[in-house]
RNA sequence: GGCCUCAUCGUCUAGCCUGGCUUAGGACACCACCCUUUCAAGGUGGCUACAGGGGUUCAAAUCCCCUUGGGGUCACCA
C-alpha cells in the first residue's frame, strides 16, 4: 500500500446532472484546503450507479469546476488538469479492486451473502415504518441460510448482494468540524456492500478509494454524518487508515427547503398547475411529455425543455446549478467567494476575499455548524461591487466573451464602436453580464422590427400632456437631424441647448421619456443620451418616425 | 417515530473555545431622505437578533441541564 505523508483531499461527486452550488462548495473547500497546506487535491467520478452515470455529465462537471478556478493534481484528465498513480479515477473502472477486497472480507467472515429480494426487504421496510421504528436488517435470516446452500445458489446464478457483517458496539465518529458523536449499538445494521450487479455500493467504494488513493482528510456535505459510521466500521475491518472527517452544513432555499436540482421543474409545476394548463403551451413539449411531466413530481424537463416551458410561462427559472450561474452573468470568483462565505468565514467583519486568501486562511475550526440559505439577492449585490471594480478593459472582454456564447445574434447585430458604448454605459449599472444583453434588446433589433409596449407608461410617455410626448418627439427630431457630433456629450449639448431655449431646462425628463420610448420602444434603458449615441443617429432618426406614424395612425 | 446533530438581526455572519472590553459588530435586504432623464447605480440616516426556562458565577450571547424548534439519516442512490 502506499503510503503518501502529505495531504490529500478530495471531491467525489457522482455524474448525475451537473454540479451544483452545494457540490461546487464542497469541491471549493476540500480544494482550499489542500492548496492552503501543500496537499494534493484529487477528484474522482462515483460512477457506481449505470442508471445514472453518464460520460456527457461528468464532462459538465469538469468544465464548471475549471470555470470556478478549481483545478485537481489528480483525477480524469482535462484541459491540463488530472492523471495520477492511483487511478483510475472512475469508480466504474476499479470494480477488480473492489472485488479484492470484498473476497477478503467474505473469506475472513465479516461479510456474507443475501438473497432477499427487493419486495422481500420493501414489505419489512414498510412494517418496520408502520410501527415508527427505523428499519434494521435481521441478519438472522441469513445466518438460517447453510454455507452448502449459499454455494448452491450462487453456482446457478440466484441474485445475491454482499452484506457487511457490522459488528455489535457503539461507533465513535470524530468529526473536526461538528466534534465527537457516538452512535448506539445497533444503530448501524448489517449494510449492502456489493449489489447484485456486482458494482460495490458507494459505501464500499468510497472506504477502498480513499484509502488506496491515500485521502487523508474527508469534507462532505453533513448528510454524509451518518454514513462515516458505516465507513469507519468497514476500516476497521479491512484495517485501512481513517481520514478526518469534517461534514460541513447544507445550503438551502430562502424558503428552508433543500436546495435540489428538481427545484426548477418545482417551480415549473406550480406555474403550470395555478395558470390550470391542460395542454403545453406552444412550443415547448408534446401533450404526452408534458401530461406524464405535469403528472409525476420526479419527472424532470431537460435544459432545452425546461427554458422552452419558463419562456411560455413569463417566469424565471431559479439558478441551482453552477453552469445556471454562469449563464446568468455571474463572475466565478464571486461565485466563490459566496459559496465560501455559506458555511465559512475569515472572521473580523471580512467578507469579500479571491481563492487565494481562501486557500491562505481556510481552516476547519471557522466552518459553521449550521445550515445556510442561499440568498441570491445578496450574491447579486456582490457580483456587482465585483463588476465595478473591474477595470473597464476586462469588463469589456469579459462581456464580449459572454455575448458570444450566450447571445451570439445580438453580437451579430451590433458593430464593435456600438458594443464599447454600450458596455460605457452599462458598466457602473450591470448587476450581472447577462444584464447588459436582456435590458437593451432594442438595440439588436431592427429599426423596422421595432414595436411599441402597448403600456400605461408608453402611453403618458407619448400621450400624455400638452404639448404630449409625440408633439416633443417631432421637435426633437429635427434638433437630432442637427446635431453634428454623434456622442452622448455632443448630443447632450445639443438638446439640453434646445430645452433652454423651449423653457424646459428644469424638466429634461419631459424630453427624455418620449424620445426613449420612441427609439426603444419601452420605458427603461440607459441614460438618454448614451442610448441615442449607441443606436447611432441614422437609427435614431428612421425610429422617431417610425414612432410618429405609428402612433399617429392608432390615434385616429 | 428511533438515532445523530444544530440554534445570534428577514438572510449570510462577527463575538462563544480562553465568561466581564457588548447599551451584541459587519454585510445584504428593508424603510426614510438626497441625487436623478426611465430603470438602475450612488450618497446619508434608520429599523431589526443572543429560541424559552432553569442552573453555575460577583458577572453569561459566551459554561452546564431541560424544553422547544430546525436539520440529517433510517436504499441493491451517491
Amino acid at each position: 500500500m502506499t503510503h503518501t505523508p502529505s495531504l490529500r483531499t478530495r471531491f467525489a461527486p457522482s455524474p448525475s446532472g451537473h454540479l451544483h452550488v452545494g457540490g461546487a462548495r464542497t469541491a471549493l473547500f476540500n480544494w482550499a484546503f489542500a492548496r492552503g497546506r501543500g496537499g494534493k487535491f484529487i477528484l474522482r467520478i462515483e460512477d457506481t450507479d449505470q442508471k445514472r452515470s453518464s460520460d456527457a455529465a461528468s464532462v459538465g462537471f469538469l468544465k464548471d469546476l475549471k470555470w470556478l478556478g478549481i483545478d485537481w493534481n489528480e483525477g480524469p484528465e482535462f484541459e491540463g488538469c488530472g492523471g495520477g498513480d492511483f487511478g483510475s479515477y472512475f469508480q466504474s473502472e476499479r470494480l477488480d479492486m473492489y472485488n479484492k477486497f470484498l473476497e477478503q472480507l467474505v473469506q475472513q467472515g465479516k461479510a456474507y451473502y443475501a438473497f432477499d429480494t427487493t419486495a422481500e426487504l420493501d414489505v419489512e421496510r414498510k412494517e418496520s415504518k408502520s410501527r415508527n421504528e427505523a428499519y434494521r436488517y435481521d441478519r438472522s435470516r441469513a445466518d438460517a441460510i447453510s454455507p452448502e446452500q449459499v454455494q448452491a445458489w450462487l453456482k446457478e446464478g440466484k441474485s445475491a448482494v454482499i452484506r457487511f457483517k457490522t459488528p455489535a458496539g457503539a461507533i465513535a465518529i470524530h468529526d473536526e468540524i461538528l466534534g465527537d458523536a457516538t452512535l448506539p449499538a445497533g444503530e448501524v445494521d448489517d449494510f449492502v456492500i456489493r449489489k447484485a450487479d456486482g458494482f460495490p455500493t458507494y459505501h464500499f467504494a468510497v472506504v477502498v478509494d480513499d484509502e488506496l488513493m491515500g485521502v487523508t482528510t474527508v469534507l462532505r456535505a453533513q448528510e454524509h454524518f451518518n454514513n462515516t459510521a458505516k465507513h469507519v466500521v468497514l476500516q476497521d475491518a479491512l484495517g485501512f487508515r481513517r481520514p478526518t472527517y469534517g461534514h460541513l452544513p447544507l445550503i438551502f432555499n430562502p424558503d428552508g427547503s433543500k436546495m435540489s436540482k428538481r427545484d426548477k421543474d418545482k417551480l415549473l409545476r406550480k406555474t403550470a398547475q395555478d395558470k390550470k394548463l391542460t395542454a403545453p403551451p406552444a412550443n415547448t413539449v408534446d401533450a404526452t411529455r408534458f401530461s406524464a411531466w405535469l403528472g409525476d413530481k420526479n419527472s424532470q424537463l431537460d435544459f432545452a425543455e425546461a427554458t422552452a416551458m419558463a419562456t411560455a410561462l413569463n417566469i424565471e427559472l431559479p439558478e441551482i446549478n453552477v453552469d445556471d450561474f454562469r449563464r446568468s452573468g455571474y463572475l466565478p470568483q464571486v461565485m466563490c467567494n459566496f459559496l465560501a462565505l455559506n458555511g465559512w468565514g475569515p472572521g473580523n467583519d471580512l467578507e469579500k476575499f479571491d481563492n487565494a486568501f481562501l486557500c491562505a486562511n481556510f481552516a476547519l475550526d471557522r466552518v459553521q455548524k449550521t445550515a445556510a440559505k442561499f440568498d441570491r439577492v445578496k450574491l447579486l449585490a456582490f457580483n456587482l461591487d465585483a463588476i465595478q471594480k473591474l477595470p473597464r478593459e476586462a469588463f469589456s472582454g469579459l462581456v464580449k466573451a459572454h455575448g458570444e456564447i450566450y447571445h451570439p445574434e445580438f453580437m451579430k447585430k451590433i458593430t464593435a464602436a456600438q458594443f464599447d458604448l454600450l458596455v460605457a454605459a452599462s458598466h457602473e449599472r450591470s448587476k450581472t453580464l447577462d444584464e447588459l444583453f436582456r435590458g437593451n434588446r432594442w438595440l439588436a433589433l431592427g429599426d423596422e422590427e421595432l414595436t411599441w409596449e402597448k403600456s400605461k407608461q408608453v402611453e403618458k410617455a407619448l400621450l400624455a400632456g400638452t404639448p404630449s410626448g409625440l408633439d416633443r418627439l417631432k421637435e426633437l427630431r429635427g434638433v437630432l437631424e442637427a446635431v453634428a457630433t454623434w456622442t452622448p456629450a455632443g448630443i447632450e449639448e445639443s438638446i439640453r441647448q434646445w430645452a433652454t431655449t423651449a423653457g424646459l431646462a428644469e424638466q429634461i425628463g419631459q424630453i427624455a421619456q418620449p424620445l426613449r420610448v420612441g427609439v426603444t420602444g419601452s420605458t427603461v434603458s440607459p441614460p438618454i443620451f448614451d442610448t441615442l449615441a449607441i443606436l447611432g443617429k441614422s437609427s435614431s432618426l428612421r425610429r422617431i418616425d417610425r414612432c410618429l406614424q405609428d402612433f399617429a395612425t392608432a390615434k385616429t
